[in-house]
DNA sequence: CAATCTTCCACCCATTAGGGTGGTGGTTAC
DNA sequence: GTAACCACCACCCTAATGGGTGGAAGATTG
């Protein structure tokens, strides 16, 4: 019997791990060793042992309904960043349903060896896991198109337009945006109108409604 | 060999409907039959032969990516009260990650006969068939502590409220909304303020923020 | 019937948003 | 260097928002 590429998996849907599970044991290819529901949890076993690839849900949320304290993980960004850093060797596939062009921008820019969408049938993933194995990035097609199609038309933010921005999402005025940042109000009220510029749209609604519903900022939540 | 309660599977994520339906078919009691990434696909098939339950995710998008034309079984809501209606005999247990107040309420206004989170284990969606399947209904305790928790303060909207709180959703201002429902720009404003006040925020920014990320209205996307 | 709620509209007010145009100083790119 | 961009600030203006208070017609409900 030929080895087996071994891999963990991490998503905070129990379900959606128990059956992935059980459908890539099924390849000749892959074994699914553990599933983990948290980044925590995950963290405390690749300590211990690393597999060969890392199946990573990156929308697991930070604090599950604000229940617990704080995660010493960070969310799937932060946490993909520090397996891609500490233990090199392991292949990261991110596996998400997320489909903006934002946040696999975000993935891809945090050492992610592969993308694949949850709406891809199960031969993709096995595709991407003994692409990414071999030591070749593996990004889904589909992904590839969202890349080229609103890649090259995707907004860039500055560093001051992001803070801004954030705090336009909160639904701060421009007074208290520029008392938190320390700018003038004109300046604040200056790049407002910038952002709704660069994003096309015609009020501070629009930019919001947009910002949350395309994840343009890491923190979708707060 | 015993009866084996025959089920469909309808989400729109490939892996998830392939792992689920080898993960459930590993059980004694229940057999998922067919799987499904829409509803129209579904419907088709429904009409040919009905399974005992439907699994039924309801954050299918209507359109993907603005490809398809339109659909002519609506959302999640729409395709599952289609369901109930057309064939009664076919138990609906929902099947999603929403765990948020709005979300459910509609789905069991829409006549669900179980409720389960993806984050809940394999074990209890069989649970949950089980039940749906005698006749009873199932509503996973998670579920059950969100809409004891949340349930009672949760805002009620009148027909008009909801009506403008779309259109302010949309970045409509209130002139223009006046003039879309056919009202004075005062009304339009005099409900503004009791839909700020309604939801305790103090902006349109919050108030749209809230609506987006709780699903408040029927239409999360458009 | 009285109480209550909903729907609708009105006027007052201060603050904010949004659009335009302008400038300075700094960094980066070619 | 010089063109381009960025960060920052300023003044102009109109329109919209948000808060207060008020009233009238209609339906619902006890």
């Amino acid at each position: 019997m030929k080895y087996k590429i071994d891999a963990y998996i991490v998503d905070d849907h129990a379900m959606f791990c128990e059956g992935l599970m059980e459908a890539v044991n099924r390849s000749e290819t892959v074994r699914v060793s553990r599933c983990f529901t948290s980044f925590r949890d995950c963290r405390a076993a690749l300590v211990q042992r690393c597999p060969d690839v890392l199946l990573l849900d990156i929308s697991i949320p930070e604090r599950q309904r604000e229940t617990e304290p704080a995660p010493e993980c960070g969310d799937g960004i932060a946490f993909c960043q520090w397996v891609t850093g500490a233990y090199p060797k392991v292949k990261v596939v991110a596996l998400t349903i997320h489909d903006e062009y934002a946040v696999i921008r975000r993935m891809l820019d945090s050492g992610v060896h592969g993308y694949v969408l949850k709406s891809a049938p199960v031969e993709e993933l096995l595709t991407a896991i003994e692409h990414v194995w071999k030591g070749q990035r593996y990004i889904s097609p589909a992904v590839e198109n969202i890349i080229r199609q609103t890649g090259s038309k995707a907004v860039r933010l500055t560093q001051p337009e992001q803070k801004i921005l954030e705090d336009v999402c909160q639904g701060y005025s421009n007074p208290e945006i520029a008392e938190r940042l320390r700018l003038s109000a004109e300046t604040v009220k200056w790049y407002r109108k910038r952002l709704l510029a660069k994003f096309g749209v015609k009020n501070t609604v629009n930019l919001v409604a947009l910002v949350l519903k395309e994840h343009i900022l890491p923190d979708g939540g707060e």
